[in-house]
RNA sequence: CGGGGUGUAGCGCAGCCCGGUUAGCGCAUCUGGUUUGGGACCAGAGGGUCGCAGGUUCGAAUCCUGCCACCCCGACCA
């Protein structure tokens, strides 16, 4: 067992906040809030952002990017926006550092002050609102399909790493349309989108649905979003599509001639993925031996360990184990060869355990005798010996085998803890004693879903895209309701 | 931002109540040797603004005050 790290059941939050430490993925930083990425977490990140860049580009989207600094006035022109953001905004007020007359070291010189702030983006619909003002004139300006990467700071009070931090990388999409139908169809493709990437490469099944009025973002008609399950039986919101109407157009009257000559507000969507979902990756598949990651999204996809019982013995195993790990990278997987010599084989089994390297191949005296290796899989543990130049047939195929068994897993779980549920005593039992999905009956009402998150902690996930009609009595109220909604308690 | 806890070598901790040699242990690191199929062993060595700033005292890791950071529990959120 990975006797430094604490145990998944005896204290999960712990067992994450271990994790991502000790796998290297990340860690705080002198600064309140905010962590820093280390390379192993980042290469993640890299492989989200390769594979998102593609998804975006196979739906007509480009990369731009917009500044990091909001003039405040930009901020407050749309009413419902500036109110859910304005309790977590960072503000540069001077622009300027002097030598304190006192010698007390370096302080803000006073009469640097800007005049007008400048607010850190804690998203950037106004900032780029403001640029399509000037972009957009005629129906054939249209659509604008951007998207950018970049940081954005959330003010937050209590932080944890990947999940909540103030600073946070993420993309986001910013687009502009000629009619409300379009955009609403891009607020569903990319929310498909979202899907897909959790499923596929994230080995993540998520629900897709519409936010309540409550959770729904500032600025927003609708918001769409996905959430996964982690394996405490808290929800995640891993990604969100939102359509904006014709508020941010109205706020930045952003005008167009359409087709008959006539003007009308452009219609707009937005829509994120940050690095919280790396919280999300570890959160769902990972153990008590540590990481087990998506072969899709590992940023070592197989390590080859030597073993020997002298020095004399390495080179033919470096040999044999160069000769694979080039033969693999031609065909695209990414290999480590780890000869340190100092750290033994089992210490070194343990550690890519716990940084979730996917498959692991070992070789040594016996292997070179029989021409074999031993190949094990991180998520199941399994281990067994293999003739050498099978490794060419076998990787791929075991990659592939264990993307799908860690979405089945995921799924498997997900199923086992979904509830549905009619019966207040019920609801509350199941959310104090294991968690999960439920699927319960809601009267429509913000009171309602107000009540009950503060009665029991939970919130409405979703109403998913796909819950069928079925008449029912509020869970809560006991009113009449049309459909089933999704609650669960959440990060 | 409220309640609780923690801060001593790269990491994990002891020492603090009850102030007094040269601040100690395990892991890690370095050197040499033996090892290597599931977190090796022996010998030696290096490494400390005791979170920061004040104060009390002949003397502070230890007592007092303020600040900072982190963790847990609440309120707020991706």
């Amino acid at each position: 067992m990975a006797k430094f790290l604490t145990n998944r059941e005896e204290n999960y939050a712990k067992w994450y906040n271990d994790l991502v430490i000790k796998a290297d993925l990340a860690e705080n930083s002198a600064v309140r809030g905010c962590m820093v990425i280390k390379p192993y977490g980042y290469a993640i990140w890299e492989n989200i952002q390769a594979a998102l860049n593609k998804m975006f580009k196979a739906t007509g989207h480009v990369n731009a990017y917009f500044p990091l600094f909001i003039p405040k006035s930009f901020f407050s022109r749309e009413a419902a926006h500036v109110e859910g953001f304005a309790k977590e905004c960072a503000v540069v007020t001077h622009y300027r550092l002097k030598n304190d007359e006192n010698g007390k070291g370096i302080i803000v010189d006073p009469s640097a002050r800007l005049e007008e702030e400048l607010i850190i983006r804690p998203t950037s619909e106004t900032i780029i609102w403001n640029s399509y003002k000037n972009w957009i004139q005629s129906y054939r300006d249209l659509p604008i399909l951007i998207n950018q990467w970049a940081n954005v700071v959330r003010w937050e009070m209590r932080t944890r790493l990947f999940l909540r931090t103030a600073e946070f990388l993420w993309q986001e999409g910013h687009t502009a349309h000629a009619t409300r139908e379009e955009a609403i169809e891009e607020t569903e493709r990319m929310i498909n989108v979202y899907a897909e990437f959790a499923e596929n490469f994230m080995a993540l099944p998520v629900l897709k649905g519409y936010k309540s009025d409550n959770e729904k973002f500032a600025g927003a008609i609708d918001t769409y979003a996905i959430e996964a399950l982690m394996q405490d039986g808290k929800a995640l919101q891993s990604g969100t599509s939102h359509f904006l109407g014709q508020n941010f157009a109205k706020a930045f009257d952003v005008q167009f001639t359409d087709k008959s000559g006539r003007l009308d507000y452009v219609w707009a969507t937005s829509w994120g993925l940050s690095t919280r979902t790396i919280g999300a990756l570890i959160m769902a598949h990972s153990d008590n031996r540590g990481l087990v990651l998506p072969p899709r999204l590992a940023p070592l996809q197989v390590v080859i360990i030597p073993i020997y019982n002298n020095s004399a013995q390495l080179p033919a195993i470096s040999e044999k184990a160069t000769e694979i790990k080039i033969r693999l990278e031609k065909a695209g997987i990414s290999v480590k060869y780890d000869d340190r010599d100092n750290n033994k084989p089992g210490w070194k089994f343990a550690d890519y355990e716990l940084k979730g390297v996917p498959i692991r191949l070992a070789i040594g005296p016996r292997d070179l005798e029989n021409n074999s290796v031993e190949i094990a899989r991180r998520d199941t543990l399994e281990k067994k010996t293999i003739p050498a130049d099978s490794v060419y047939s076998v990787i791929p195929e075991m990659l592939e085998e264990i993307q799908k068994n860690i979405y089945n897993k995921a799924l498997q779980f997900r199923n086992d803890n979904t509830f549905i549920v009619d019966d207040w005593n019920e609801f509350q039992n199941i959310l104090d004693n294991q968690g999960g999905f439920i699927m319960a009956h809601w009267d429509g009402t913000a009171e309602t879903e107000e009540k009950i998150k503060q009665e029991t902690k939970a919130t409405i996930r979703c109403i998913p895209f796909d819950a069928p009609e079925e008449r029912g009595r509020c869970i809560y109220s006991g009113k009449p309701s049309e459909r089933r909604v999704l609650f669960a308690r959440a990060y």
